[in-house]
DNA sequence: GTCTATATACGGATAGAC
DNA sequence: GTCTATCCGTATATAGAC
């Protein structure tokens, strides 16, 4: 499984993704054609990762958002109420669509060694697939009304916890050797985390997700299976 | 050489580092006694970083900091010109000091084993000693100026050199084995990131810097020591 | 040196025309 | 559904009193 296979399977388009936040906003949203919605969303949200991770979610206003949209200041407030209520659709879209294929793939194998690879892997590429919206998500958690800090919080230490208990399972079971699975666990993260925080760097220098994923597998397998 | 040797030897008391940007800007700054412009430097520049470590640098408003810093908006606009000369002040001379201190402990190594731990240790410490400043240059960098943005990047880069040159030494003269020096190093970078961009988490679960250098240090090198 | 008061610009949000 | 025009609060920065 590369990433190649991994979109293929997944079917994570921008489309899809705003579609999905379409129906379960149908109440607040007051414009009423899918379509028209659908398509208007996806320039709502590109244009706000654009700029926020450009300059930050605060520092974006909703002239600069209109523009960048292009839309209108009051076509804008037709799709939500406030500047806080687009940012939490945003937010809990992509988080239940992370934690449902995280959830998924880990469940389809049962060995340790394996599932912590898939674990690995569907990370790496999620963070690929989405890797605005992960990055938004960690620069500006600490920015945001206090609920959503949390959701944030929750939100990491969820997936670090998917890391710890799959290294744990794998020592009862003798598969891995390891002194400290949740210190373990933090550091893989720590990794995981380093791909969509510095996308350009990577990018420059031509590292490629798989490649990623396959170093961070051996430097990690290397301490879990050796020492 | 744990972290309490290193807060003995290194001095880095907040004044300390007030004094000094005092010194470095003694054209600019309107109040000519040393030791109120260090009080009240050292009250700004505390405020600033937690008030943005909160909120973000730029959500906080003058106001803010005026009240943070018990200090009048007048007066503090006689320690700088703007805002973003506030920020320049902090970020150039923290700057400078890490550089300085990292590059000094690290000559004092010759083996490339040593000179690692050295490099890897110093900058956990100094990210703990400075740990607000650290948190705070990470997160506001693609915030800032272009200027304070190009610094920011050549910063990461110069110390994830440092450790990269120290890989590739060590290669060369068969004390490490490994295959990408360059991969290798970045994550390394980011398993010290992680423990001052995590601090709260880490405190919560009562890991202490001196534990995580260890474990990092054993982690780095069941990478680069055996396969 | 530090204060209060204020100039001026820009922020989010909305009303009402089309 | 979308647009333009506008309300009102708050931002940075400064002037001038003490």
């Amino acid at each position: 499984m590369d990433y190649a296979d991994f979109q293929k399977k997944i079917n994570l388009s921008k489309y899809d993704l705003c579609r999905e936040v379409y129906r379960e906003n149908r109440n607040s949203i007051r414009v009423k054609k899918e379509y028209k919605v659908v398509k208007n969303l996806e320039r709502i949200f590109s244009a706000t990762l654009r700029i926020s991770n450009r300059k930050g979610f605060q520092a974006m206003s909703m002239r600069n958002l209109s523009r960048e949209a292009n839309m209108s200041m009051g076509a804008l407030y037709s799709y939500f109420a406030s500047k806080e209520e687009l940012l939490a659709m945003l937010q809990n879209q992509r988080r239940a669509v992370t934690k449902r294929i995280l959830d998924e793939r880990i469940a389809q194998e049962s060995e340790p060694a394996a599932r912590l690879r898939a674990a690995i892997r569907t990370h790496l590429y999620l963070s690929e697939v989405m890797q605005a919206w992960f990055y938004f998500s960690y620069m500006e958690a600490k920015n945001l009304s206090k609920k959503e800090q949390d959701l944030a919080v929750a939100s990491e230490l969820y997936t670090e916890k998917l890391l710890a208990d799959i290294l744990n399972q794998g020592q009862i079971q003798g598969a891995f050797e390891l002194r400290d699975p949740q210190l373990t666990a933090s550091v893989i993260k720590a990794m995981l985390q380093d791909w969509y925080l510095k996308r350009s760097k990577y990018a420059k220098r031509r590292v490629s997700v798989d490649q990623y994923a396959r170093f961070v597998l051996q430097f990690v397998e290397a301490f879990i299976l050796d020492h």
